[in-house]
DNA sequence: GATGAATGAGAATTCATTCAT
DNA sequence: TATGAATGAATTCTCATTCAT
């Protein structure tokens, strides 16, 4: 299962396509099959079954989304910027492959067992580096201390995903990448007075 | 049809308990109907197929849901009174109907185009309330007045959204009705110092 | 099963036409209850079941059509007007109960034994008033004696048959009875100088 | 897709013997894969649904035995001789596929419109070649011109319907082909004397 | 490796018939 | 008699997966 080979890519990139044009379960193999040019039996070779196809999708491309928020994060000094760099990556990233968006947010909500334990494998190293920056925010004695830092991690991650839920609910009609900083003073200071 | 005969609403709850344990996509009518103790046929005396069952038990269950939260923050005075109670009615009535945050957090983000907008309907209703608190809010100067209000909603339910999804993904081992303060305090002061 | 009770009679008149119009196999016995403002158990204490319906229909209907035609005929003197009084009789008949016409040339022409079974056991006393008609044409020396009676009342029926059946199809666009002449002209005398 | 592959001959064979027996109704599709020996799938690789199989039977069927049928009229050259070979042909060909002479004469039958036009469709053309046969009789001056030609056209349609209609229902008792010349006659001259 | 024809298990839905009221 | 809610057997069609070529 050579993953560079270019009909693993194809396949890949058909599958998100597909599955964002037609959600997961209205995504037929031979869909994919016939939208990556290549024969129903042949992504069996690739992958194990249908599933798989979703997982990997997930993984491929969540592993890039991850790798390059990770790398804007490690060029910003304090845990402030590195928290708006990583909202303003999160949402310039969805907003750059709309299909990508649609699969995570919508797709991915399979409740299906082991979908879903597969899926959260994943998305804990994104949510482990919201995680690091809260750490370094309270090394750098920027973040409240009497607060539970999961729940922290639980409001940024949630408001992100709800922003971006409602854009692509309203058909990504506005900049979802000019919200950053508004987000990120929400965030940050609350809405009181 | 008539929703008071006794076979509607056995259906509906056997339809909760089928769709959190399998989710809606391997929740066969025939599993539905053996758990109401109904025969298949029966389903559709009462729902026009399958995916009206989904809609119905949405509708059924959280109506009684925003009922109940409306009623709970008509008792309170102020805004930042009434957001705590919602908080709490959000994570009560979830805590207390496991089943029913199963279906809710999961199996309604389904990308299916007719039912995510019967769903949508029924969640803006839900939304509305929290609308409603952030202009009373407003209203009563307590909120600052150069944030996008739709940002401070999509904060709030994404916040609890994502509470509710992370205690269900650990099999509601801790009471979720302990974090409500917290929260609270975390989603109108930020955690900045 | 008292035939002659009101429910009885509304049902069979419901039926004709609901089967006129969606045929056999689409006219739900839930249609037929409805059209004939009776409960759907009802219809099982007039009728052993949804064949029993179609056979009524046709035995009920079809008697009147006999014994009319049969009355129409025993008013003529000789073979040849008896036949064109047949032949008038059929196509009158038949137009003024278009449902009807749907019924028998379409409808019954069902392939289930059983059923082919009771509706040949009623259509053979309307092949028998043929019969008699060619009988007497034989007594009378009106007809040639080489040739195989049944044949002549194959011919005659199927000719009517086809006659009404085109007309069915062409949806009762023109008045079938005017082509009565020509057709016993053409029966009797065939269309070569 | 390809009729030349060999499960289309299996299957619209299997469909003529299954349809002959049970009629279209209660013939189950799994019955028709089984006696085809495929699986019940692949049906729908070669058939868009139940209702096409029943269509590409008679388009397959009786488009050859109207090739048939043109090809050994074309051998004859009066009108006369022609409309005997037609008779021929007609009882010749039903005689050898008792099958196909069941489904053509019963099962055809059905008033569901969308069928009933496909059927016409390919059933006018064999009409068409009736219609022929009387052109050529009319321009040959062997026909009287005083008659509806579309009416000889259904008597002799109606009359070899109905007469192969008898010999199925008779269990196919006796040689069809030994009327023929007995029909023709008939046709031509009628009964009176 | 690649193909795509063939497979057949699986699931939603319909509707004739029953039977408690 | 009459009702009509309830039943559940029956049937079409889909589609993930296999495997001979």
């Amino acid at each position: 299962m050579n993953k560079d080979r270019p009909k693993y890519r194809q396949i890949i990139e058909a599958a998100v396509e597909v599955i964002a044009e037609n959600g997961y379960h209205a995504s037929q193999v031979s869909k994919i099959a016939k939208k990556a040019n290549v024969a129903d039996g042949t992504i069996y070779l690739y992958f194990k079954n249908k599933e798989d196809i979703l997982i990997s999708v997930f993984k491929e491309k969540m592993g890039h989304f991850i790798d390059k928020t990770v790398k804007a994060i490690s060029e910003k000094e304090t845990a402030k910027e590195k928290l708006l760099t990583f909202i303003q990556m999160h949402y310039k990233q969805l907003s750059e492959s709309p299909y990508l968006a649609i699969v995570t947010q919508l797709e991915l909500r399979q409740s299906k067992p082991e979908l879903r334990a597969e899926i959260n494998k994943v998305l804990k190293s994104y949510l482990n580096v919201i995680d690091s920056i809260i750490k370094q925010g309270l090394e750098e004695n920027d973040i409240q201390t009497d607060i539970n830092p999961q729940l922290i991690r639980q409001m940024i991650f949630g408001t992100l995903d709800e922003t971006v839920t409602t854009w692509v609910m309203k058909s990504q009609r506005y900049p979802l990448i000019d919200q950053a900083e508004e987000v990120h003073q929400l965030l940050t200071k609350g809405f009181f007075k």
